[in-house]
Formats: C-alpha cells, structure tokens, sequence
RNA sequence: GGCCAGGUAGCUCAGUUGGUAGAGCAGCGGACUGAAAAUCCGCGUGUCGGUGGUUCGAUUCCGCCCCUGGCCA
C-alpha cells in the first residue's frame, strides 16, 4: 500500500497556515504541523498558533501535545508524524504536512538513526566538564572516542559535541556507529522504514517563499508587533511564573520567548528585545532558505503570487488524481 | 551668540605618534541525525562630515564652514 502525502514546506511568515486551511477546504486533507514550537501547551501567541476556533474547524495534528517544561525531538516527531499520517490514510484522506522546521522534514522523508534518547543527566555531566575545559578540549576527547563524528564537528559546536559524547557515554559506541548501522542494507536507514509490512508514504514537497527577502521581513516585522498587542508579555511573563520553567528549556530557547523572557528578566528593555527578536527571526527565516534551497526535490511558489494558490491546486489535483474539479471533463 | 565634546561600515564604536582603517551587532552565504524557532562555520572599499592649507603623501596636523549633543549666556 502506498499513501501519498503533500509537505508544505516554508520559512516563518510566509502564510503557511493560511494556505493549508484553503487547501483544506478544495481537498479531503488533515493536516499535521511540523513544527518544534506549535507541540508545546501554552506558547500560542510567539509561536503564532491558530486560534482555538480555526483548530476546532481545521485540526492540526502534533499541536499542543507538549508541556513546555517537556523536550520534545526530531525522533519523536517522526514516530508521532508516522503515526498520524498512516491514522489519516487509514481514514481515506491525505495528509497535509505543514510547517517550517526543515530538520523534522528532514528526518520524517529521509529517515532517521535508531538513536539513544537524550539523557538530561549526561548532558548536565558534559556541560559541567565543558565549562572547566573548554569545548574544544571536549572535541579532542571526542576525537579520541569517535573520530568520524568528530571530524564532521566543530570545535566550537557545544551542541554537537554533547550529544555525540553523549550517545558514546550512554551506550558506550561512537555516534558514528549508530549512524552507519541503520544506513547498512537497503539504503532506507531508518527504524521506522524497518517496521515489517509498513506502508510506503511518498511525499509531494512543495515550498512557499515571498520575494524579495525585504518583503518576508516586513512581513515579520508586522507579525511581531501584531504578537505583542495580543498579549505576548503576558504570555511570557505567565510562563516565566512556572516554577519548573526555566530559560534554559528548549521550549523557552524559541524566537521571541528568549528575547521576551530576557526583558521580563530586566536583561534588556523592550524595544531592544524587540530587535533582537526581529533579527533572530529573520535570521531563522534564512536558515529554513537554506535547507530549502539545498533540496532539489522541492516545487517551490511565490506565496504573494495570486495564482499560486491554483497552481498548487492544480498540482494537488494531479497527485490526488481522483478528485479532479477542473470543469474540462464536463460535457 | 560663546565654550567644550563629537561627526569613521546599515547601527554602536575603536584606531591610524601622517603612509587611505577594524571590532561587536545587523545583513548575506553555508552546514545540519532525539534541543533544530537549536547549534555552528564563512564573508568587512567605507567620498574616515565638507572645503582650503602644510606635506613627497592628510582620515590623522592647521584654518574656515556644516551637522549633532552638553554647558554658559
């Protein structure tokens, strides 16, 4: 059995959403976020969720299934988007995947390493050696454990540093390792592709973008302002009350709630946290480009272009082939 | 109006004891395997406010002018 599924893929402003719901209404379609930010409970505002009433008509499938004090991973992501797509074919529908964050993309149509779990405990172990050493002297130590992982790393990148010395400390082979088993054999890589008798899901990879760049940053520039008139402070502050909340969580590392948070600190005042929230925005925008730009898999569209929305249709139509509204066959 | 301090990259500023200049931020390009809205790598020509003078050579020293901020009237 093969599902097809559509990815809409784009950076942050683009009006994503808004097209998946017209999408929605032309198309038998769920549609599934995927996005790190939308999973957490309580980040509605900075995260520029739909409001409740547009869930309650159109439901998003992975929003709001996380407390933000809870990581939540590209792994789980990819077993939770794997669950909800073939929920949905089950149903006869087609799942409509949207959203910007490239590396769940990435790893739901390439696959993903059968991977050890983060581990909170190693993590603190590693930083609290780092902080005395330095992060490229970790590097060296990983080098010494774990020389391919090493290689492709660098010396300055905390994150990947932890984790590889991480996956190494916990299960004791390198990263690498675990990356190169799951790749062996067929080429699909992956646990889930493993699964016995598991549906193939082809996926249709279509990309949004507004031109020119200055235009998307408007665009952000007025999606910000229009958050703090609807209550992003507050938002922030109420979340910052949490006790088990820290800045440190990833869920609060996000655009927008680190600036805020660091202003409700008395770190800055708001007008700066609102430029460093405009350029680390802008700067997220550039970085999804990116990812975009270097998959040639995509068909990408002008998001300000009126007749965009029936291209993509008609593109839909085609890959949905038995719900074909074009009148030609009228006779 | 007088005195003082400034006018150098998009922004904030450093610097050149005279040989035409460099940081941070922003911006741009890239990487990306359980934190990814994260993390990291690379990219710096700009009438050094204008104009005249001194000098082999001025962004740097001197004169005048313009602009900004502060103090005094």
């Amino acid at each position: 059995m093969t599902v097809d599924a559509i990815c809409l893929m784009g950076p942050t402003a683009t009006g994503k959403t808004e097209l998946a719901i017209a999408l929605c209404k032309r198309f038998p379609m769920d549609i599934v976020s995927v996005d790190s930010a939308l999973v957490y409970r309580g980040m509605d505002i900075g995260t520029a969720k739909p409001d409740p009433a547009t869930l309650v008509r159109f439901p998003h499938r992975l929003v709001d299934i996380r407390d933000p004090e809870v990581p939540y991973s590209a792994g789980d992501f990819v077993r939770d988007a794997r669950k909800e797509i073939l929920a949905i074919a089950a149903a006869e529908r087609t799942p409509l995947l949207v959203g910007g964050t490239m590396m769940y993309f990435r790893a739901l149509t390439e696959g993903i390493a059968c991977l050890p779990a983060a581990d909170v405990r190693l993590r603190k172990e590693i930083d609290a050696e780092a902080a005395e050493l330095g992060w490229p002297v970790m590097h060296r130590k990983l080098a010494q454990v774990d020389a391919v992982s090493a290689a492709r790393i660098e010396p300055n990148d905390r994150q990947r540093i932890q984790r590889a010395l991480e996956v190494f400390r916990s299960s004791g082979r390198p990263l690498s390792a675990w990356q190169v088993d799951a790749g062996t054999g067929t080429g699909t890589g992956t646990d889930i592709e493993a699964e016995a008798g598991a549906a193939r899901i082809v996926y249709h990879k279509l990309a949004l973008g507004v031109t020119p760049r200055s235009l998307l940053h408007r665009r952000i520039e007025r999606r910000l302002d229009t958050m703090f008139r609807q209550g992003f402070l507050a938002e922030v502050s109420g979340l910052m009350a949490r006790p088990g909340l820290t800045a440190e969580h990833p869920s609060m590392r996000s655009v927008g709630y680190r600036q805020v948070w660091s202003h409700l600190a008395g770190e800055c005042s708001l007008e700066t946290a609102r430029q460093r929230a405009l350029a680390a925005t802008r700067q997220l925008a550039k970085r999804q480009l990116t990812w975009l730009r270097s998959d040639d898999s995509v068909t990408r569209f002008d998001r300000l272009e009126s007749s965009t929305i029936d291209a993509i249709s008609e593109r839909l139509a085609g890959i949905l082939g038995s719900i074909d509204r074009s009148p030609k066959h009228g006779l």
